[in-house]
DNA sequence: AACGCGGGGAA
DNA sequence: TTCCCAGCGTT
């Protein structure tokens, strides 16, 4: 697979000429570049601006990361989704703390065997923080480069990232390496659209696009099917005594492992049945509410959730007793469960 | 190669 | 509703 070499220069005057302006853009430190292409895995920049920000002034640099609690970890990283990026991250800076003296690791290589970081995340960050000609090959690139090659077969193929991939790294510039892999995805992020939605018009390669030219931009990329998501449905308990509300930590593998959780069962009970259950848990109440269904979509499964409000005269063990303020501001509680309120 | 892993914004 | 997002690690 070939690419023309005019694409390079195109894309980098076309990337002077305007892009977007990224609070990880402001310092392309490593190890911002590190936390940004981290947050950013599956993940609208849109969403992560907060975050980052949030991120940076509570854990500014590697030392830091390293040494930070778990609970405040997960607080930092509630509502991002992907759970297991931050401690991979974490794991990751103890690793550079111990064995490259708290300095990030600047090849392809050495970047690729730190959890969490894989061939798109060793190459943006070898790429944009480096400065070495690595592509970085993400959704967005996929896209644009199935669009401009014309490529037929399913985007999800490894092989068709690995010939990409081959076929960028000819085409990098000798200087701004990281620009380059930058103006690849920000073309994929604001002119080269998914859903057949791609202003063509505003594109600064559409003259090499085969696409473009043939009119089928609407047919590409090709994308494989996905499977549709298996339903689970689940009775959520909030069980309140005085202003305190009980929660518990979810199991360490599996969804949404190591945040916290109202105590919840399978299935969808009735009132008379979420009674009994209860009771049979040894939990004595006062009187029970219904708050009404709920439903929360992951990408894989769905919750269809039920939920009670329950008055209890004490405060039963396997659970913590929390206030709504503590909540808010020291519990990392999922979204799914935040469609109950009391 | 297939699957698990979140959450939200846009069409 | 569905789609997609600056993907990675495990099986």
């Amino acid at each position: 697979m070939i690419l023309p070499a005019a694409l390079t220069k195109q894309l980098l005057v076309w990337y002077d000429s305007g892009h977007r302006e990224l609070p990880w853009r402001e310092n392309p430190s490593p190890y911002y570049v590190w936390v940004s292409e981290i947050m950013l895995q599956q993940t609208r920049v849109e969403a992560v601006k907060p975050y980052f920000s949030r991120f940076m002034k509570v854990l500014p640099n590697i030392a830091a990361l390293a040494a930070a609690e778990e609970e405040v970890l997960l607080k930092l990283w509630e509502g991002l989704g992907y759970y297991r990026r931050v401690f991979q991250m974490q794991r990751a800076a103890v690793i550079i703390m111990e064995r490259y003296g708290g300095r990030m690791p600047q090849s392809y290589a050495e970047l690729l065997c730190l959890p969490g970081i894989g061939e798109y995340t060793a190459g943006a960050i070898a790429s944009i923080a480096f400065h070495q000609p690595v592509p970085a090959v993400d959704g967005n690139v996929l896209r644009v480069l199935a669009r401009v090659t014309g490529e037929e077969r399913e985007i999800q193929l490894e092989q068709v990232k690995k010939d990409f991939f081959f076929a960028l790294k000819k085409i990098y510039p000798q200087k701004r390496c990281g620009d380059f892999t930058q103006s690849l995805m920000e073309l994929g992020a604001v002119v080269c659209l998914p859903n057949g939605m791609p202003k063509c018009g505003d594109c600064p390669i559409a003259d090499w696009c085969l696409a473009f030219q043939q009119n089928r931009t609407d047919e590409l990329p090709i994308k494989k099917e996905k499977k549709p998501r298996r339903i689970e449905e689940k009775t959520v308990f909030l069980l309140q005594c005085g202003d305190k509300i009980a929660v518990r930590k979810r199991m360490e593998k599996g969804l949404l492992s190591g945040l916290w959780e109202y105590p919840n069962t399978e299935g969808c009970l009735s009132k008379i049945e979420a009674e009994k259950y209860l009771k049979a848990q040894g939990i004595v109440l006062e009187k029970i509410t219904a708050l009404g269904k709920a439903r929360h979509v992951f990408t894989h499964v769905e919750w269809h959730m039920i939920g009670y409000l329950v008055l209890c005269r004490k405060e039963y063990k396997d659970t913590v007793w929390v206030t709504s303020k503590q909540i808010e501001q020291e519990i990392s509680l999922p979204s799914a469960f935040r469609h109950f309120k009391v």
